[in-house]
DNA sequence: ATTGACATAGTACACCTGTTCTGATAATTT
DNA sequence: AAATTATCAGAACAGGTGTACTATGTCAAT
């Protein structure tokens, strides 16, 4: 099962050294020349060609025309950064306050404090977004003041999802499983010695599916 | 003791926001040029001003004359350069079932199942562990059946860490605020709609203060 | 209205940087 | 020995890239 690598030569070790090195120290890859006078190599289409050896060989990977476009590959890569997945949280849930609204193309990273979180909490799915737990009004959802709900942005969950849902006339957020029952839908909370409600399917306005729930002390 | 950073405008928190995005995607950083256009800017300029900014508050340090010579600083660098904490889950927990013993010194990763959180999850925390919630029990906690609760190793809370104890005479595992009155120990729920318990301290045995929950759907 | 700090635009320059070309040298194969 | 391949050297080019300069607009304080 390993791979059969033809040995490298005394140059492209040194090369994959300083890269690694490199990168070590300062946070983004080295340039050619760099390489060039950190290996003291006389040109730099040396540097280029043995790049071009370690590329063929899975070393690195190369980006054409850009500028520092190296990266490390396979043990190369210290360490596997970016297995992190950004979650904005764009606003808070409380049973009082309206549920922002979700624009998923158009919601700007920039407007919203992130969170990183591994990819089972997210599931793979995109463009998860983030609530805060304002208060103690979601306690029958199992989740309290400060905790992160994530969510997945749908309005047709299936049934036993557990949804982010605005009430229209009681004008209320609130967070429970969700069952359609013709033009009715009941509401159940996850604590099940709390009593379910029903109401009007026209009157629920679901914003998201809850894929999870983050709570830091 | 927070540091009084004055506040980002829009456009700095969007130009931060695409550096973190690119170097999670790239490996190296982006430069002044991508920035631009990344984020929509109409001149270098700008970019470079703000990049001005973003380095004297702070943000990221500025490498003059090098390409791509942008380094994410303190939050910044931890969300993206920082990697996931395994986390060995050790066992369940549940009212009726016994607390697993920690053993910090020889756990040994290879005999749990794991998981891997954000460092903010754990908090910098060393040697924390994980429990598998079983049952229903723990509702006045706030978590129910499959979450996982992320705790740390210590015997000696401070009142008002919610800590996961075993009831040595009810034989019963719990999840409570705990606070020391004399020889007692009044164990608080985090559902404040329901009623704290007060037991002898020595029937209290303290495995681990909850640093965190996670629950996925 | 005037000032001044802040923010943005547009442009230009000089150097940086990946790439390519030509040629040479060393190592290996035929 | 000749041919072939692998490696290196030097130079040059074109576009990338950080930076500087000037001008314009915004907004609050004077």
């Amino acid at each position: 099962m390993t791979l059969m690598k033809r040995p490298l030569s005394k140059r492209q070790q040194t090369i994959l050294n300083y890269i690694k090195d490199f990168m070590g120290k300062n946070s983004y890859p080295p340039t050619v020349r760099d390489i060039q006078t950190g290996c003291e190599v006389s040109s730099t289409s040396v540097v280029d060609y043995n790049l071009q050896i370690l590329q063929r060989e899975g070393y690195l990977q190369r980006r054409r025309e850009v500028s520092r476009g190296i990266e490390l590959l396979g043990e190369s890569a210290a360490s596997t950064l970016r297995n992190l997945i950004s979650v904005p949280v764009v606003g808070n849930i409380a049973a009082g306050e309206p549920l922002p609204l979700i624009d998923t193309e158009q919601w700007n990273d920039a407007d919203f404090d992130n969170v990183d979180l591994p990819p089972f909490l997210t599931k793979g799915k995109e463009n998860v977004f983030a609530l805060r737990v304002k208060g103690e009004s979601m306690v029958d959802a199992l989740v309290g003041d400060g905790d992160l709900v994530l969510l997945e942005p749908i309005e047709q969950p299936q049934n036993g999802d557990m949804v982010a849902a605005w009430l229209k006339d009681r004008e209320e957020a609130t967070l429970k499983h969700f069952f359609l029952e013709g033009d009715k839908v009941k509401l159940v909370p996850a604590n099940s010695y709390m009593q379910p409600i029903t109401v009007a399917a026209a009157n629920v306005s679901v914003r998201g599916r809850v894929v999870g729930v983050v709570r830091t002390m």
